[in-house]
DNA sequence: ACCTGAACACCGTTCAAGT
DNA sequence: ACCTGAACACCGTTCAAGT
């Protein structure tokens, strides 16, 4: 056997990526193999080591196409609005993200992370920009004055966000009271920003 | 080949627990497999599947009694207090808990639920039993006339709670801004709090 | 230089065969 | 009745061999 060279080293990186993503969004995280991919694309397993340094490399690549389509979600469904509108946008478009591509955002959170290293620049750049979402829609509510204790709240409604709809996704509806992903989401949020108000009106 | 009979179905039942308990402390959740406890407690993998329906069942097990101790962790920690302060410091002890214990609470929050039918009821309630201590902690601030609210309310701190320690375990620290996890946790709880004391007066 | 496919060291799970 | 261990159908990953 041999050289074939009938796609390029970027010709089968993108295809492995977009088999990926069809086998996670059709059968979910735990369908993906290294040999599925590989079948998928017409290659060899040991191809895909050609290209990728192993599977979790993959998935990380796959993982960042995921985030970055998340944002592009969240940017768009927040745009046009200001203030407390904008930020339960935000979280709405969130919700509603987790619920119509389950399966995306289980595969980007619910596998290990790869625990030789630390994560790539470049995909931290792709999960901070997920909190500057957050974060310009509490400067633009609460002026940039105090910009450096709005990062950190930013990222707090983010974690608080995703607690949520964590916990949506793994427990039976009575468990959560009955009451539904959007209904806690759109709580917290009110809440939470009602106590930045509170906190806000204490120290003007 | 054949039977021993040296120990009974229940032994071989929390032999089985305890080793897989010390497994997941000591090498991670990774590490944990059928047949890795069965050579621990000295028995093929066959005999597990007489004692546990398969692996994720004793998981789940194991997770049970990973949830009856983080309990009794926070119950501990939160039991001499009252108002603010007792809230306080169910949110540290399980942020102490998550730090502590990482093996064990990543063994029960990062493997993929099993998919075929729900959770049983029995884990289920000890979800229930640690969402009990923050709520029995809304309602000795706020009092029980509005239970039905403090119970939705105990749900999404407990899940924002979560968030953020799972956030704080897979992101380097610069991208939370450079605060601690205890930073995070303390100023979710205090905002939250804030926020349904505004609502509070207001309703007042 | 690229690609194959067999090989290695693992999995979870089942089940005929033994005591 | 209980337990074994081989077998089945999978994994991720490597690498000598082929073009």
């Amino acid at each position: 056997m041999g050289r074939r060279n009938d796609h390029t080293r970027e010709d089968i990186h993108s295809m492995a990526l977009i088999s990926a993503l069809q086998i996670v969004r059709d059968e979910g995280p735990e369908a993906l193999s290294a040999r599925r991919v590989a079948g998928a694309i017409g290659y060899s397993p040991g191809t895909l080591y050609n290209v990728f340094e192993n599977l979790d490399d993959l998935v990380l690549q796959l993982d960042g196409a995921i985030l970055e389509s998340l944002h592009v979600y969240m940017a768009e469904a927040s745009k046009a609005k200001a203030g407390r509108e904008r930020i339960t946008a935000l979280g709405q478009a969130y919700v509603s993200f987790t619920r119509d591509h389950r399966n995306l955002w289980t595969l980007l959170f619910e596998r290990p992370m790869p625990d030789v290293g630390e994560l790539p620049e470049w995909y931290t750049q792709r999960i901070e920009a997920l909190f500057d979402l957050i974060e310009a829609a509490l400067v633009n509510l609460y002026g940039g004055a105090e910009r450096a204790g709005l990062a950190q709240e930013a990222r707090i409604m983010w974690a608080g966000l995703h607690g949520i709809c964590l916990l949506s996704l793994t427990q039976r509806p009575e468990v959560l009271g009955g009451h539904g992903i959007d209904d806690l989401a759109g709580n917290f949020i009110a809440n939470y920003v009602a106590g930045l108000d509170a906190r806000h009106a204490a120290a003007a």
